[in-house]
DNA sequence: ACCGGTGTATTACAACACTAATACAGTGGC
DNA sequence: GCCACTGTATTAGTGTTGTAATACACCGGT
């Protein structure tokens, strides 16, 4: 199973593709806290970029505490995700709703469209972390 | 009444939070179809940068069949927004919910937190075009 | 025709983004 | 201690982004 795919010519910058898809596997539970990531090199050779490509996607995952690097070790998915304080992640919430909700107007979708596509989303996301 | 309000220290581009609040104020009814919109010159005056500025956020704006600019005349709220084909829409609202998913999980919030911050924007934002 | 409003085109430039190359440094099994 | 693996630091080049300055062109009322 192929973990990590991307797509050169999308415009998106490599290491943000990269960012999304760990991110991705994480909330889908296709990787599970503590699980240790491909090294910078492997997967820098089985992408075909450059390694500080990926050492920036890395980078940027610790710094928002998503991933664990460690000097010599490897990267790892970090074992407790940071907890937010409820009201900040209220505010984080409706950001990202509003957002949505604009865009999604503007495509002229109505609100039952709106809600059916997250219905959609929420159920292919496997939100309860598999009991092992 | 205020329509535009920017914060030069945001760290988001200027052009980008003036295309955000025009779009923001056509979801929500503010600006209605075939409404004109502040001349770039006078934006550019208000908001207290240089009309390139405003004209880049028009441009990409226009390009976008979101707003009509017309020489010599101004800029208006395009008055038949553009349609897009129903599949294409689902396709383009699977990837909007599929993004505020990813990142709400990782905040740690639930299924029902998420569905009620979308409930509580599509409330604040007045779904329904003013019925003249 | 003029004039004061409107948008347009061209050019410039500093800052940043993105990727890359290369040499350095920690870790752990042998 | 060695070696093969891990991440780190430094430097740099290329392109794009974001903003700005300036001069040009259209529109409509007078």
């Amino acid at each position: 199973m192929l973990l990590f795919q991307i797509d050169p010519h999308s415009g998106v910058p490599v290491y943000r593709q990269v960012m999304d898809q760990v991110r991705y596997h994480l909330a889908a539970g296709t990787l599970a806290p503590g699980r240790q990531l491909p090294s910078i090199r492997e997967l820098a050779r089985s992408l075909a970029v450059n390694p500080a490509t990926i050492v920036k996607a890395y980078s940027e995952l610790a710094h928002l505490n998503i991933i664990e690097i460690r000097h010599g070790r490897g990267a790892f998915i970090h074992p407790d995700p940071p907890v937010m304080p409820a009201d900040e992640r209220r505010a984080r919430l409706r950001q990202l709703t509003n957002q949505l909700v604009v865009e999604a107007r503007q495509l002229g979708a109505g609100e039952k469209e709106i809600r059916d596509a997250l219905e959609q989303t929420l159920n292919e996301i496997n939100p309860e972390p598999p009991e092992t």
